[in-house]
DNA sequence: CGATTCTTTGAAAACAGTCAATCTGTGTGG
DNA sequence: CCACACAGATTGACTGTTTTCAAAGAATCG
């Protein structure tokens, strides 16, 4: 499993074959199995996930009870609440495994240590948090100026491969419309 | 002007006097009229600007030639493009200024510099762009999941100082709503 | 004061949400 | 292997919300 990660490392940034062995020394391995949570509201984020293999989402529970996803995330990607790994406060989202999943998994204590060490991983990890800031700056424009029609293709386009594997009623959610609604813009959309 | 930007760093940070002359050494002072621009789509942002005074707004234009205001920044905020900063690439959106405002600018080289150079800066630093990224993301959560009253009402509580200073329709822009929209939320509230 | 910018209002049309029912495909247990 | 349960997707009818367009009323600035 760890071979996934050695493999997405090297093809990210330099590091040498030490750096690589410091970094699984510290690394655990986790499976879920489809529907098992990695973090659940009220829980402290205390770990880096890094997913092998899988598929997870994030999503929060708003006041009237309903589900809102936040994000999916698929193999090579990162999951954690920032939020609550930052501050050390409860978090208020949570995150299931959509589908039975590996992930490779840090301590908040040793990939700070990690980073400090190795300055390549910590440069690797920086431009991925600012370009995650990107994307989600990008997606908040979507959602104050997009149409429900053009955030679905505009998902469609940008996420193929988990548009592939997530179910309708998830993509309505993350995109902020009713599975209903989204229902009836795909049929529309068929008939053109 | 540069008073203030010391004032802010010393109670955000520990940071000796001669870090702080550092600062000031490659600092820029900038003084921007109502209007003017800091920054339009198509430039490439090659600098951070601190704002000591004033009120800026970054928004894109669509396609279909409407504004959309990605967000406001006051007195103590920082203003720029990260994505097109950090990528080089020319930017999609613009910046300009809601009120006269006077600025601390820094070019990305120095302040690359700087940060390497002061690692409590560096550290400070990246701590304001991981809670940028927790801003924004519930922010977008907002977007998925809250009413337009419910946004509005939010947008004031957690931004009184903007909403008092910024026009109705920009915060309209904001919320993602057509100014219509936001003026009849307003009296509804008012006949309750 | 006149011009511009900003805000509000009205009416019609477009859009999205809700509730209830139905349809489809998948997988599990008998 | 079949029947049944279950999760997911769709559809219809209705309701509620938001946009659009047009107009007019405030407020602000030079």
């Amino acid at each position: 499993m760890f071979e996934v990660f050695e493999k997405y490392l090297r093809s990210k940034t330099e590091i040498t074959d030490e750096e690589l062995e410091m970094i699984r020394a510290v690394s655990i391995q986790r499976k879920l199995r489809k529907r098992q949570y990695l973090l659940q509201e009220g829980d402290v984020s205390r770990h880096d996930c890094f997913i092998a293999k899988g598929c997870l989402r994030t999503y929060r529970v708003s006041e009237d009870g309903n589900e809102h996803i936040l994000r999916f995330a698929v193999e090579n990607w990162w999951m954690s609440d920032k939020e609550s790994y930052n501050s050390g406060k409860p978090t208020k989202i949570n995150i299931d495994a959509l589908e039975d999943s590996e992930l490779i998994i840090f301590t908040k204590e040793n990939f700070t240590e990690l980073q400090a060490a190795i300055p390549n991983l910590r440069l690797f990890m920086e431009q991925l948090h600012a370009r995650a800031f990107d994307v989600i700056q990008n997606r908040l424009y979507t959602h104050i100026s997009y149409t429900a029609e053009e955030k679905y293709n505009n998902f469609i386009k940008s996420y193929p491969d988990i548009f592939n594997r997530v179910p309708l009623h998830m993509i309505a959610s993350y995109l902020g419309v009713s599975r209903e609604t989204l229902s009836r813009i795909r049929s529309q959309y068929a008939h053109r």
